[in-house]
DNA sequence: GTGAAAGCGCTAACAT
DNA sequence: ATGTTAGCGCTTTCAC
């Protein structure tokens, strides 16, 4: 009678081919439906497999068959953060129909970190690497874009090597913001943006002023505000805006956490200024905030489709996907200038 | 010259070897940081490694190591519920003190492909499984725990085997949403729950309950809704029981997708009935909106650690965390009956 | 329809 | 301090 705690060392398929009474290989091939295994035979193996709890070892599979794992990695942000939560969803529910894996990891926005993340993901053999990049340069993963692990950047442009791309149409939406609020009257408006060396702020940035430009508006130029990173950092950036005079009578907030922060330095005032946000959110109906929406999901899947065209064996040149982006009007946006 | 779209197969450590004039053991010593290798020859090795691209093979590691991987599953909900995200978010950080990797999948709430995922998981060989489950039967389970892969579930009791579990105070904290409502003057009070065959959704209703029986109030009676789903029925559900007459004063929801349902249906209402949510959800503040929180990051966190001590050879009996759960006032919770 | 032998890339055990 | 041998559990030849 065996111990209780004793941890039981797996079955593996030898054993089951003994049981069974027939060779490895022959276990290998009932259990992995495969052709000419006669039916009696297939039978025996498999109640020998279940009898004994057998399970396949994927390891050493993997290792068979070339070393390379049915896994995909993610290195990115916090997943607390909704964007990029929206974006692993996505992934993870394409890469299930093609049975693979998703592994995750937060670069904390660290790239020394961001680099030792890959680093272990490429150990693990990944089939593909997906990455919402904190660092600037990825040079350092050109050598292994050519020894066949596929990269997709997503949300930010690969610098420093040719690689599949899923991004956002910054510039377009940050431009439909501004000119949504110039139409609503507003020439004094604020932008509050996160870290310029991010390349989607730069764009959002761009979009902006290129808005404001074509409308030969230069009243906007008092009121930019970046390299806002945090929600409290936001609130009082916001803050102190609405305290200068003449105060913004408008404010375009560059992402999520950018928006948050607006509304809570602008929660419980008298009269508020026009806020449109870069990013939809969860309650922003209730709230009733005009946002640049755009299917952060979609990015994902879309992000997961062309590692898996890759995997599959689909060479060429680098393709970007573009996601659109649309102002969806809530009201907040929609508030006249006092 | 070799052709530029020719996948070049990796290096092996026999390669390196060779190279670096040494061993193929000398090598796996030098690059291992193992003791008893002359600095110049791991100099020479750790210099041919880099020369030809070198990268571990950590699925050959793994197999000769005995099969088992620097991977921990979890499987959950989808990621875009902030509950999910939150919790993997705690999780991944723990793992990555340790060196641990965190594979997700979502079971989409369906038991069956839940199975499917704990199975492709275990082929994997992740060193152990965290479970948000689904289903209601874990006993398949059971088997696989003997085997040493330690299961830690979250949020939800193992049934029909003993594991770790780290859950919610889900009676205290829904019992104290009772108080707070009960104390602010209300009777006439509306509980809106979740699928009923969710333990913690019985536990947020018995928790109600039982506070409505302490207090000798029964007029909540004709307003329970229980296996209200989602938020658009969440909406409709809160909708129906404010046309009702008399109409509930006070209304209790019991997860974070019913309070967003319920927001939206008092969205723009004259007078709204007070309101408490479980889940404490961004912008809360905000809204004005009164919860009881708890902390859902540092659910994932003791989760994660309780895996990371049976992985490091902890036996024991399984242990169950509670996380506590507090009442954030901030104005819906605190509306008299009018 | 079935089986025997080889080997994926690495590390553990045992020399030297 | 370094090298040799064996083998993790599976799949892939190739033979019967």
């Amino acid at each position: 009678m065996p111990a209780d705690d004793v941890t039981v060392r797996r079955p593996t398929l030898t054993q089951v081919a003994e049981l069974a009474g027939v060779s490895l290989k022959t276990a290998s091939r009932a259990l992995n439906q495969e052709p000419n295994v006669a039916a009696s035979t297939g039978r025996r193996v498999r109640d020998a497999a279940d009898l004994l709890g057998y399970r396949l070892n994927g390891i050493a599979r993997e290792l068979r068959r070339g070393a390379t794992s049915a896994l995909v990695g993610l290195v990115s942000g916090d997943l607390t953060n909704p964007f990029y939560s929206a974006v692993a969803s996505g992934i993870e529910r394409e890469l299930r129909q093609h049975g693979l894996l998703l592994i995750t990891a937060n670069n904390d926005e660290d790239a020394m970190l961001e680099r030792s993340l890959v680093d272990a993901f490429l150990e693990r053999r990944v089939r593909a690497l997906l990455v919402v990049p904190s660092a600037d340069d990825h040079e350092y993963l050109a050598i292994e874009g050519n020894r066949g692990v596929p990269f997709v950047f997503l949300d930010r442009p690969p610098d420093g090597l040719a690689a599949d791309a899923v991004l956002i149409d910054n510039v377009g939406g940050a431009r439909s913001a501004g000119d949504h609020l110039l139409a609503a009257g507003h020439r004094r408006i604020a932008l509050v943006g996160d870290l310029v060396r991010m390349a989607p702020q730069r764009g959002r940035i761009d979009g902006f002023v290129g808005a404001m430009r074509a409308a030969g508006n230069d009243a906007w130029e008092p009121y930019l505000r970046t390299d806002v990173h945090d929600v409290r950092h936001a609130e009082r950036t916001v803050r102190d805006l609405l305290a200068l005079d003449p105060a913004p009578t408008a404010i375009f907030t560059t992402n999520n956490r950018l928006t948050t922060g607006a509304l809570r330095a602008m929660r419980g005032l008298a009269d508020r200024p026009a806020l449109v946000g870069f990013d939809d959110f969860d309650l922003a109906d209730v709230l009733g905030t005009t946002v640049v929406a755009h299917d952060m999901t979609a990015l994902g899947r879309e992000a997961a489709r062309l590692a898996h065209e890759r995997i599959s064996g689909h060479s060429g040149p680098a393709r970007t996907i573009v996601i659109s982006t649309s102002v969806i009007t809530r009201g907040s946006g929609e508030r006249p200038p006092r």
